[in-house]
RNA sequence: GGCGAGAUAGCUCAGUUGGCUAGAGCAUACGGUUCAUACCCGUAGUGUCGAGGGUUCGAAUCCCCCUCUCGCUACCA
């Protein structure tokens, strides 16, 4: 039997997952089952990423340890996963024994080749991001990720060659071309990444203990990517003195790596990188799947309004979460989640389409033939034309759902499914039991329509199952049947004849009335809110103290005439427009005195223009003038910055002209 | 600024290497039906296929240019 391993992203264990990041497992779950349907003898890995230093800082606000810190979030994450039906072989952990042990044999073995070498870094560690960065990287002596100041922090630190490797990775990636989907994901890593030149990655820390001690060198704890990533080769167990698990041998190179576009980075450049380091197969594919996006809104925690697996769950079932995610996601763009949306598909797709259908056959069944399918007769003419054309549509669904589903086109492959049971409605309306019902010499072939009706809707939730399980059982509990295999969902006729269906046909989506599941989401969130508020009442002054006062690096002494060098004023901004092909940048016309400079700063995030008009701000009027975005600045608008990075103007305690003099 | 993707029905999108009157789903309207969860089936649509130009017997599809959107990346005094 051919093997299958697929894996998700472990999911980062700093705090509850929104429906957002649950989505993936999903997937990945409704592929490994259908491998598993085909015959394939699959390998399913999800888990958790459970080091670094924010987990070290949110359990300490906990006050409780790391580990106790994870342990409750793992369990959460791994409560939502088995909620949703997700049929995981393994749920790994990098807090395992033995994932650990291996991470510190690799690092120890890429250190002895030579892969990996000590350095030291002379200043430029971003806190926030948890990020070092190399001169080349950094934008004017900040943070390329969040713009903020870095710290001249002077650890040393361990990194990795990645340039020695990086023309075997674009080889590779030229030569397959599959190897990173969608393509156009391709692109940007070749473009942005491997083509201009790797830089190499740092892959420890002393800044912080909570990671995998580095064995030869305890200052040292492993950094993210060597030690996450890992977690697909040593989930099946990958040994790196060489003596890996016969599962191992079995399992790697990996068939599909699930994962998120944010992190395509990692995954189609360090990790294959790694691998060829450690001199082992790369995987077969990664698959940087869209995000779902809250659509009124962007979730957030502050708003309240972020929605969760288990509340979804909690209003619709399982199932009819799961047919959301897989259906709504497109194969590249962002999809998109409202509560309008979701009770629209579950209404029109589930209630409708599927429930009525296997509703109506089984009332129909129980009212003219006491829930007995006998078989009936076998047709002629145009009856048998109506029958042969349903049953070519039914057996021939595996094969289309099948083809959408090796190109990883999970929602089409849904929507094949669905063209099977519209196929059977269809059906009724064509053969019409109810006129059948009425004419005593028609009952035969009522009792094969019915029949018909039955052996294609048993062939339809075989094929469901991979996607909705318990819908797909409860179809065949239903019928007093089982689900079939694959290899059976070519054929007709297979339902056993003079079976008797369920005498009371249960509901499987139960329509929903959007208003009224509105007002239900609406009043929970309202509810949340006012929970998340006490609790922050409560914090309030302690966060007032310690939360917001920043610390930034104290930088060198400056003399008098240092200071004297520096030229401020209040400007009184006139005008102000945005910078046409910049993202960040507002330039404003300063009056200063008689005069009027023309300045460009980076605020666009925080002030339109047209509130930025009429302002009287602190300028640094001396700066020698640049071009920012082709504009000419003539100075500096001072402003003051949060640990967030967000920006607020100086402005003067009391009106004071333009022009006049700050000392 | 660099690289890339995209702009098609009210909405979400399909449209292989250029080929017959441009499609699907949802929503809408009308008709049919009553077994069923006010459900199902059918019909109808409207589209200057983002603007303009070109190649061609023929362009949504190929080329040029423009406008806009998005992604990655850089800049952001």
């Amino acid at each position: 039997m051919e093997k299958y391993y697929i894996t998700t992203a472990i999911a980062y264990t700093s705090g509850k997952p929104h429906i957002g990041n649950n989505y993936e497992v999903v997937l990945a779950d409704s592929i490994a089952r259908f491998k598993r349907a085909q015959g394939y003898d699959v390998f399913f890995q999800t888990g958790t990423d459970e080091h670094g230093q924010k987990i070290e800082l949110k359990a300490q606000e906990a006050g409780i340890t790391p580990k106790e810190f994870v342990d409750n979030v793992a369990g959460t994450i791994q409560g939502l996963c088995d909620m949703l039906h997700v049929s995981y072989d393994k749920f790994i952990r990098t807090t395992d024994t033995p994932h650990e042990k291996q991470v510190q044999k690799i690092f120890k073995k890429l250190y002895e080749q030579g892969d990996i070498y000590k350095g030291a870094y002379e200043g430029l560690y971003c806190t926030p991001c948890e990020s070092f960065w190399t001169e080349s990287q950094l934008v004017d002596g900040k943070c390329p990720d969040c713009g903020r100041e870095v710290k001249p922090a002077k650890e040393e630190a361990y990194f990795f060659k990645m340039s020695k490797y990086a023309d075997r990775l674009i080889e590779h990636i030229n030569t397959h071309p599959e190897f990173i989907q969608p393509v156009s994901r391709k692109n940007e890593m070749m473009n942005n990444f491997l083509l201009p030149g790797l830089q190499d990655l740092c892959v420890s820390r002393t800044s912080f203990k909570w990671g995998i001690p580095v064995d030869f060198d305890e200052k040292h704890v492993v950094y993210v990517w060597l030690d996450a990533l890992s977690n697909y080769i040593t989930g099946v167990g990958y040994d790196a003195d060489g003596s890996s698990t016969e599962q191992y041998k079995k399992l790697w190179p990996a068939d599909l790596h699930l994962i998120g576009k944010d992190i395509i980075r990692f995954h189609t450049i360090y990790w294959p990188i790694f691998l060829m380091a450690l001199g082992e197969p790369l995987p077969k594919q990664i698959f940087g799947h869209p995000w779902l996006l809250q659509g009124d809104g962007k979730m957030s925690k502050s708003k309240g309004n972020v929605i969760y697996a288990d509340d979804l769950v909690d209003f619709f079932g399982v199932d009819a979460v799961r047919y959301f995610v897989l259906h709504e996601m497109p194969f590249e763009n962002d999809g998109v989640i409202t509560w309008e949306l979701m009770v629209e598909r579950l209404n029109s797709d589930l209630a409708n389409t599927l429930g009525n259908l296997v509703n109506r056959t089984i009332s129909m069944t129980n009212q003219y033939f006491g829930g007995v399918l006998s078989g009936g007769s076998s047709a002629a003419g145009e009856e048998a034309a109506l029958d042969d054309d349903l049953k070519a549509v039914v057996t021939g669904t595996l094969a289309k759902t099948s083809a959408k589903m090796e190109e990883l086109r999970v929602a089409d492959a849904l929507t094949e499914i669905f063209a099977l049971f519209k196929r059977c409605n269809k059906y009724i309306d064509e053969t019409e039991p109810w006129k059948l019902a009425k004419d005593e010499t028609k009952k035969e072939r009522l009792a094969a329509v019915l029949y018909h009706l039955a052996d294609s809707i048993i062939t339809g939730a075989s094929l469901l199952a991979p996607f909705l399980p318990e819908t797909a059982e409860k179809i065949a509990r239903q019928f007093n049947t089982t689900l079939r295999s694959f290899d059976e969902l070519t054929l007709t006729g297979l339902y056993p004849k003079g079976n008797t269906v369920t005498k009371e046909p249960e509901i499987l989506f139960a329509r929903q009335d959007i208003k009224k599941v509105k007002e239900k989401a609406d009043a929970m969130y309202a509810e949340r809110r006012a929970t998340e508020e006490a609790a922050h009442a409560g914090d309030a002054a302690q966060a007032a103290g310690a939360e917001n006062a920043v610390d930034i690096e104290a930088k060198a002494e400056i003399t008098y005439d240092d200071f004297a060098k520096l030229q401020f004023q209040v400007g009184e901004i006139i005008a102000c427009e945005a910078v046409p092909k910049s993202k960040k940048l507002l330039c404003s016309q300063v009056k200063i005195g008689s005069q009027v400079k023309q300045i460009v700063s980076g605020i666009k995030a925080y002030y339109t223009p047209e509130e930025m008009v009429g302002k009287k701000v602190m300028v640094l009027v001396n700066l020698k003038p640049a071009k920012l975005a082709g504009v000419v600045s003539e100075g500096m608008l001072l402003c003051a910055e949060d640990a967030e990075g967000n920006l607020a103007l100086m402005t003067p305690e009391k009106d004071m002209p333009a022009g006049a003099e700050i000392c």
